[in-house]
DNA sequence: TCGCTATCGAGACTCTGTCTCGATAGACTG
DNA sequence: CAGTCTATCGAGACAGAGTCTCGATAGCGA
């Protein structure tokens, strides 16, 4: 798999120095990260760099399917720097953790009748191996 | 089924005037509505009702399982009266439609090794049937 | 090189949701 | 019924996430 900044490059995405920061920031993570966690990263790229930018970054990025985004209730949005590769996620109840879950089964046939369904997005909550162990 | 209402003191909530306008307010929907658009629904009942309120009420029903929640990224969380049968949602992409979708298989065995599971929220992304038919 | 346009940075702003705190309403006791 | 104890309520201040405005800048094509 190529690198982010490389995916982006070739979706066409007009790539400044600033992006490039964001997006390696991003890449360098395997975790699923906010925004304004990304700021300081991309800051020891670039100092100057806003936090408008970030967000406009990252917005320009989902738009090319490069990177993904969700939600949890309650919690600020998450970027995913693997979207190249469709994948789920499991969040540990415990320790918050979230798990990338690589695709089984397509699961857009669950669509109801009528319902023309190009994606799904499958959060399962448990606990992960770590806290499924202990008797909290 | 029950109405929320019931479900909710079955189990053993404190029902106050304020929740149960609120609850009315939810359950009178088969939309997937947010906690501000519920306030002037509960206002409608109870016009003093303030909007801390709506929100502690509606985080003590989702803690009693009878009312779930979703999010999407970018948008406020949105709350559903129909938690007590297990669903899923396909949005539609074009009019932003939130859809039920009974479930029909378990998800939870697609946890990754390790992880133990106690459910799984789908979202679909796609069409709605009658946004399906337009060629936008 | 010139100019056009997308992007940038700073900060004000909006919106969603939480917290504080004094007041109130119930439940429970006797 | 009166007293007490506690969960809930309402108002508004507060906090965090994300957007918008706008003048400045940098990249790209002609
Ligand atoms: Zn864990
Ligand atoms: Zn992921
Ligand atoms: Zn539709
Ligand atoms: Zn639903």
């Amino acid at each position: 798999m190529a690198t982010l900044v490389e995916r982006l490059e070739a979706s066409g995405l007009r790539l400044t120095a600033q992006r490039r920061a964001i997006a390696e920031a991003l890449d360098g993570t395997d975790r699923h990260v906010t925004a304004d966690d990304l700021l300081p990263q991309a800051r020891a790229r670039i100092p100057e760099i806003g936090r408008a930018t970030v967000y406009k970054a990252l917005a320009a990025f989902v738009a090319t399917g490069q990177v993904g985004e969700f939600a949890l209730p309650g919690e600020p949005v998450r970027y995913d720097p693997n979207a190249g590769v469709a994948h789920h996620h499991a969040v540990c109840d415990a320790c918050g953790a979230v798990i990338d879950v690589p695709i089984g089964d397509d699961l857009t046939h669950l669509a109801p009748p009528g319902f023309v369904a190009h994606s799904g997005d499958l959060v399962l909550h448990g606990r992960c191996a770590a806290c499924a162990g202990q008797t909290s």
